[in-house]
DNA sequence: TGTTTGACGGACA
DNA sequence: CTGTCCGCCAAAC
């Protein structure tokens, strides 16, 4: 019997770990971050925990789209102009996954 | 305690 | 392409 049970601590805790991991110029979607966390199924759960993060955090919260490449955040102006920084545009509202997808 | 909501996502019409 | 439906689950109400 396994006991998979994970305390929100941990669980937040696994989710920054591993957008932390995201290198700059590539994006990856909450459904990835929750796989890679160990949360299959998910991604709301990633959207949820990045919605809380202080507003001074070093994490590359940016990096995190949608599976469509949108952005999902209320405050996308400042998400986008993060990624510009690091020479990703979104093309009609949506950024290049294929091109620019972060894979492990 | 029951219902709704939300930085999501995929299947389907 | 748009819209609907369902699964997911902590937090807010």
């Amino acid at each position: 019997m396994l006991i998979l049970a994970k305390s929100m601590t941990e669980v937040r805790t696994a989710i920054w770990q591993v957008v932390s991991l995201i290198p700059a110029g590539k994006v990856a979607s909450y459904r990835q971050i929750a796989a890679l966390a160990g949360l299959p199924q998910q991604a709301r759960m990633v959207g949820r925990i990045l919605s809380k993060l202080p507003k001074d955090t070093a994490i590359p919260w940016h990096r995190v789209v949608n599976a469509t490449g949108g952005i999902s955040n209320p405050n996308a102006s400042h998400q986008i102009e993060r990624l510009a920084e690091e020479g990703l545009t979104p093309i009609n509202g949506r950024i290049n996954l294929k091109h620019h997808r972060w894979q492990p």
